[in-house]
DNA sequence: ATGGTCGTTATACGA
């Protein structure tokens, strides 16, 4: 079983680079993230030819996510119940009996901004939600776009990125919090022939440098963690003409 | 590496 997560920036501008994806790489379950469309914009149909179903959380120019499967989608969620937020960021379902929790988690612009403020207080939020889908006995996997670097090595300067949004203490204190709710990051099955980084700057020829950080994830609770086998980012997508600033990453799950 | 690019019912702002 291959569950995987990608913010595709647009899915009008990726939907081509997202069905030829799908189709070589045949994953069970994608989360993805900045849809940049409302619901009614969503390509249901076109998915459905290539053999998925689909659900999604909408939003006009901003933010939206989805959750595409193999097997059926039900019990669907939008939103965080009890946390007030204008903004289209969490999106989850059953898929063939685990819990998919998506997510496209606050950037935060700079430590500095008031948007910092909101990046922390919607990450405690977060965390009170996934607490109560961990709860609800099914296994849970959580997709997403963090917008967090977990550690030093997640980026390839840590001089330069050291206090920096995407990899202030606080961020990572936050993201440690999820993992201590019960959940493994599937990075730890990192397989040798892929590198980690699963963002570049689309400025700079940051991707041609591998000037990188590694800020999207696939978290996954104790029965899903321990079929996890390997954990992968694919370049490939980002290689292509007019690419998500982001790379799809891949958590194979054995059995 | 502080510039440089993308995306959007845009022409400023978010990432």
């Amino acid at each position: 079983m291959k569950i995987a997560t990608w913010n595709v920036n647009s899915l009008r501008q990726r939907l081509a680079h997202l069905l030829d994806w799908l189709k070589l790489v045949e994953p069970d379950v994608v989360g993805l993230q900045e849809l940049k469309l409302q619901d009614e914009q969503f390509p249901f149909a076109e998915l459905e030819a290539a053999g998925y179903h689909a659900v999604c959380n909408g939003q006009k120019s901003y933010n939206g996510v989805g959750i595409i499967a193999r097997h059926p989608i039900t019990d669907v969620s939008r939103d965080m119940g009890g946390f007030d937020d204008q903004q289209k960021r969490v999106i989850a379902a059953t898929v063939n009996g685990v819990r998919v929790v998506n997510a496209y988690v606050v950037n935060g612009q700079s430590v500095a901004s008031p948007k910092f403020e909101y990046k922390l207080r919607w990450l405690g939020a977060f965390k009170d939600y996934l607490t109560d889908e961990l709860g609800g006995g099914a296994p849970v996997a959580v997709t997403g776009d963090f917008n967090i670097a977990p550690t030093p090595e997640d980026t390839h300067d840590a001089g330069y990125w050291a206090g920096k949004i995407l990899c202030s203490d606080a961020e990572r204190a936050a993201f440690r919090g999820l993992l201590e709710l019960g959940l493994t990051d599937s990075f730890d099955k990192l397989v040798a022939p892929s590198g980690r980084f699963t963002w570049w700057d689309y400025r700079m020829g940051a991707f041609r440098r591998n000037l990188g950080l590694r800020i999207d994830h696939v978290l996954l609770s104790q029965p899903l963690a321990q079929r996890c086998a390997s954990w992968h980012v694919d370049t490939a997508p980002r290689r292509l003409e007019r690419p998500s600033d982001h790379a799809p990453v891949v958590a194979e799950l054995g059995t």
